[in-house]
RNA sequence: GGGCGUUUGGCUCAGUUGGCUAGAGCAUCUCCCUUACAAGGAGAGGGUCGGGGGUUCGAGUCCCUCAACGCCCA
């Protein structure tokens, strides 16, 4: 789509009274009829201008946030197309995960249960908010994982076209033919596909190892996903007693209901006080298990007595004594969040007296349990003093709300970086290759980079997500062979292991000894989104596509999500194609509300963007958008679109004097640039030469909002003053020739201004461009400096300059005599410097004119000095 | 505790390599129905640039330090 020279129209049409209502709509449909915004495949990768679009979250709402970053990278995919590149600008929705689960769960009142049949004829339930009141009390219906499946992807199909509603309202020039959704069969394709791929070159691999686990949600919980939460809890004083001395060893937890589970108790190589007792034993309290004391380098002889209990596993640093001491591994919490019913084999050695205590605990919840094993201790006089209260920081599941437990479990891992140096170097570097905007952004990825302390746990026990395309044989006892998987054909692709069949096997051998069994589990909703350029760019499906727009130019997306989104796509083409998927990454800031704080659904103070668009049109609250600076947080401010409404008024009406000027008829004329002769004329495209200069180089820094500034100055003037200014001539005071150059220089200004704004306001901007204009303004040229120069010739913008200071002058006197603007003056009288009254003389005609003067003299000083007299009365002049 | 960012008139923000008197819009006040625009226009008042110290002929801008706020990480 290669833009071609602006076309005037023959038949050009300026209207009475121009106004914004409706243009949004209208324009929507003519881009789409018009494949305005249709990529043109026909291009070279040179040509090509590719964004990777982050997909929302469409189980929600969207809110100003999106409306806000989304505009940013709007404004660079219309620039680029003016350009000249052609616009490869995709839409995704992610839909896939637990936020559409839950919602889904509430929204039509069911469960998946895993182990239910499939019912085909199953009806779509009746939303919860259209039920009665005494049905909505009921207990959800349990449906099979494929009707659940089902239920998500209908009420992921509605939220989607609510979703592009809104973002067409908001007229951002996406090409729609090219949408995706995160769980559709091409995403769950390369998802597969990659992992097959990562499976083989052996970066992705299984361990049973332990990993952090979210009891309510009963699945695995990866280190991006969590959140430190500060916590109340208790030091308990509790001896251990030696079984060599019989004295009593103190340590201080704050987890005893894990007693059962210790394996070792730990002190610091260079602590003094232990390290006599290094290798020796010592009797757990109630349990009476017999630990060794070990030393290691992570505990604190600061914390506590010096000496903590390993209890496997209490937190990460009990799994990293256990992996470095080579400790057994002794669980005691379930699933879901429970002290194991059956009583384990170590504390069955242990004898009478330790079954009795475990007795006392089994099956209890975490907290239960803790109550009660304090009240066990306390009669067994195993309690020193009273629990000393703390505040510590407790690690949860994002989205969770009980602490997570460590428990181990066979998961699928990939490689990150989080265990392999070369690996972690070789992505510190790619993120040094990429253009980060703005720079310092580079920082919290390479913080996040070198934090990591473990592969990328990438499976999840959940439902609706891309399951693994993996099966497993089953032994004659009917136990999984974990070792030997077997994997899904390439072509098969997209596999679900839960309904189709392994490969070399019969659907009847399902879950039978010596048959198979499909992998339970889906992918980290990351696994899929880490491929958003894959999945653009029809990697593995569309070769000559992927060729035209792989690696991507733009990755845009917001700050606290650099550490998830940004840096798994990088491990992900890294790790695929030896590169990075993007050369830049466009990083956007947060909406504050006025209170600084951030716009989130759970604070409650968000702001739906639709009554915005409807009350002050979709350019208004882009403009309020595109002020915002890249990265930088910017405060929700309805005045700042009230401004940008009034900005689009202003162009409807400039535009509507500056190309209605002409024939009698009221059919205007275009003009050959060639007629603009005029030093006023002159010394305004040579300003706007400057501009077009700074909005190009702005543009190409990725900063919008500077470019926005600097036009939206330029037009302010442009209208208070160069207008002004040439009015009477361009009205033919002066004659045809001076009229004409006034006009033509009208019409080249507002063609270069209109394009100038086309990236904010796409809507007042095509209005007006059709006027007067073939085709899309988004489509035209980006405007051309060395044109505007060529115009230009002579022209100096200090003349222009002194010409507004000496109408401005003028005003003021009116204005402080409390006359009208038309008020006439007998005389002013100016003195400056040599340039600035040689400047002056250049424009001074327009300049009599404008400000209704009887006679300006311009004498040389030192200093300048407007003098203005006004007449004494109107009819005097 | 570490890293990054922010702090400029009542409000929201510009201020690119240190350089005339620190800018804009909103809000406030005054005036003006003017043949693009009264859902407009013209003008005015208002700031010790977070505090302290330093470098320099000169600091909102560079350095040090402290504080508040935000984010990321431990």
């Amino acid at each position: 789509m290669s833009t071609a020279a602006p076309t005037p129209r023959s038949d050009w049409t300026v209207p009475d009274k121009p106004g914004l209502e409706g243009l949004e709509a209208r324009w929507d449909t003519t881009w789409e009829a018009d494949g305005t915004y249709r990529f043109d495949r026909r291009a070279t990768r040179a040509e090509v201008y590719s964004i990777d679009t982050p997909p929302p979250t469409v189980s929600g709402s969207l809110h100003v946030g999106h409306v806000f970053s989304y505009t940013h990278t709007d404004t660079i995919a219309r620039y680029q197309r003016m350009r000249g590149r052609s616009v490869f600008y995709p839409m995704g929705w992610d839909d896939n995960g637990l936020p559409t689960e839950r919602r889904v769960q509430n929204y039509y009142g069911v469960q998946c249960d895993p182990a239910l049949p499939y019912d085909p004829a199953l009806p779509t339930p009746v939303p919860m908010e259209q039920r009665p009141k005494e049905e909505q009390k009921k207990l959800p219906a349990s449906i099979s994982r494929r009707n659940f499946i089902e239920l998500c992807n209908l009420l992921t199909e509605q939220d989607e076209k609510a979703f592009e509603q809104l973002f067409r309202t908001l007229g951002l020039s996406v090409d729609w033919s090219r949408t995706y959704a995160t769980i559709d069969d091409r995403c769950r394709r390369v998802a597969q596909r990659a992992f097959l791929h990562n499976l083989e070159r052996g970066e992705a691999y299984q361990a049973e190892a332990p990993v952090l686990w979210d009891v309510d949600f009963r699945c695995a919980v990866a280190q991006a996903e969590l959140e430190d939460r500060e916590m109340p809890g208790a030091y308990h004083r509790i001896p251990f007693m030696h079984t060599g001395t019989g004295e009593p060893i103190f340590i201080e937890t704050t987890r005893p209901e894990l007693i059962g589970a210790c394996v070792s108790l730990v002190a610091h190589p260079e602590d003094a006080r232990y390290q006599p007792l290094f290798g020796t034993t010592v009797r757990s309290p109630l349990f009476g298990v017999e630990v060794e004391i070990r030393a290691h380098e992570l505990a604190d002889p600061e914390k506590g007595s010096g000496i903590a209990m390993i209890c496997t596993f209490g937190d990460i640093t009990d799994v990293t004594w256990w992996r470095e001491l080579q400790l057994d591994t002794r669980p005691i919490i379930t699933v879901d969040g429970r002290i194991v019913a059956e009583t384990p084999d170590w504390i069955a050695a242990a004898g009478p007296a330790a079954v009795a205590a475990h007795g006392e605990l089994a099956g209890r919840t975490i907290k239960q349990a803790q109550v009660r094993i304090v009240e066990l201790l306390r009669e067994a006089g195993a309690l020193d003093g009273d629990p000393r209260p703390i505040t510590h920081p407790v690690k949860f599941y994002e989205k969770g709300d009980r602490p997570l437990e460590i428990i181990t479990s066979r998961q699928w891992y990939l490689r990150n970086g989080g265990r392999d140096l070369a690996l972690r170097s070789a992505l510190l570097e790619r993120g040094a290759e990429l253009h980060w905007h703005p720079p310092h952004m580079r920082v919290r990825y390479e913080n996040w980079v070198n934090g990591l302390n473990g592969d990328w746990l990438v499976s999840r026990q959940r439902f609706f997500g891309v399951s693994f395309p993996i099966w497993y044989p089953l032994d004659a006892d009917g136990q999984p062979r974990y070792d030997s998987p077997i994997r899904a054909d390439e072509a098969a692709l997209p596999v679900d292991p839960a309904t189709d069949t392994a490969p070399g096997f019969d659907e009847s051998q399902r879950d039978q000894p010596g048959g198979f069994t499909g992998d339970p589990d889906v992918m980290d909703t990351w696994a899929t989104s880490s491929l958003t350029p894959q999945i653009a760019t029809g990697w593995g499906e569309d070769p000559d596509l992927f060729e035209r727009t792989f690696p991507m130019d733009l990755r845009p997306q917001a700050h606290e999500i650099i550490r998830t989104w940004l840096f798994s796509t990088a491990v992900r083409a890294h790790l695929e194609h030896d590169s990075l998927p993007w050369r830049n990454a466009g990083i956007s800031g947060w909406v504050l509300d006025p209170d600084r704080k951030k716009m989130s659904k759970s604070k409650g103070n968000v702001v739906t963007p639709l009554h915005l668009l409807e009350q002050y049109g979709a350019d208004a609250v882009r403009y309020w958008a595109a002020s915002g600076r890249p990265g930088t947080d910017t405060t929700f401010d309805e005045g700042q679109m009230k401004i940008g409404r009034r900005l689009a008024i202003k162009l409807l009406n400039a535009s509507r004097f500056g190309l209605g000027l002409g024939a009698a008829d009221g059919a205007a004329v275009l003009h050959d640039p060639a007629v603009i002769v005029e030093p006023l004329d002159r010394a305004l495209l040579a300003d706007l030469a400057r501009l077009v200069e700074e909005a190009t180089a702005a543009f190409d820094g990725y900063d919008y909002a500077r470019a926005l500034e600097r036009t939206e100055t330029f037009f302010w003037s442009f209208c208070d003053q160069y207008l002004e200014l040439v009015k009477a001539r361009a009205y033919g005071s002066r004659g045809d020739h001076a009229a004409a150059s006034a006009q033509a220089t009208l019409q080249l200004a507002l063609s270069t201004l209109l394009r100038l704004f086309a990236p904010f306001l796409p809507f007042v901007t095509e209005e007006i461009w059709s006027w007067w204009q073939q085709g899309s303004v988004h489509t035209a040229p980006w405007p051309d400096v060395t044109e505007l120069r060529d115009r230009a010739a002579d022209g100096d913008p200090l003349a222009f300059a002194m010409g507004a200071e000496v109408l401005s002058a003028a005003r003021r006197a009116k204005t402080e005599a409390k006359r009208s603007l038309k008020w006439p003056v007998d005389r002013i009288e100016v003195t400056d410097t040599a340039a600035r009254a040689v400047a002056l003389r250049s424009v001074l005609e327009d300049v009599t004119e404008a400000a209704n003067a009887g006679s300006v003299a311009v004498d040389l000083a030192d200093e300048g000095v407007v003098l203005v007299a006004l007449a004494a009365d109107p009819d005097e002049a």
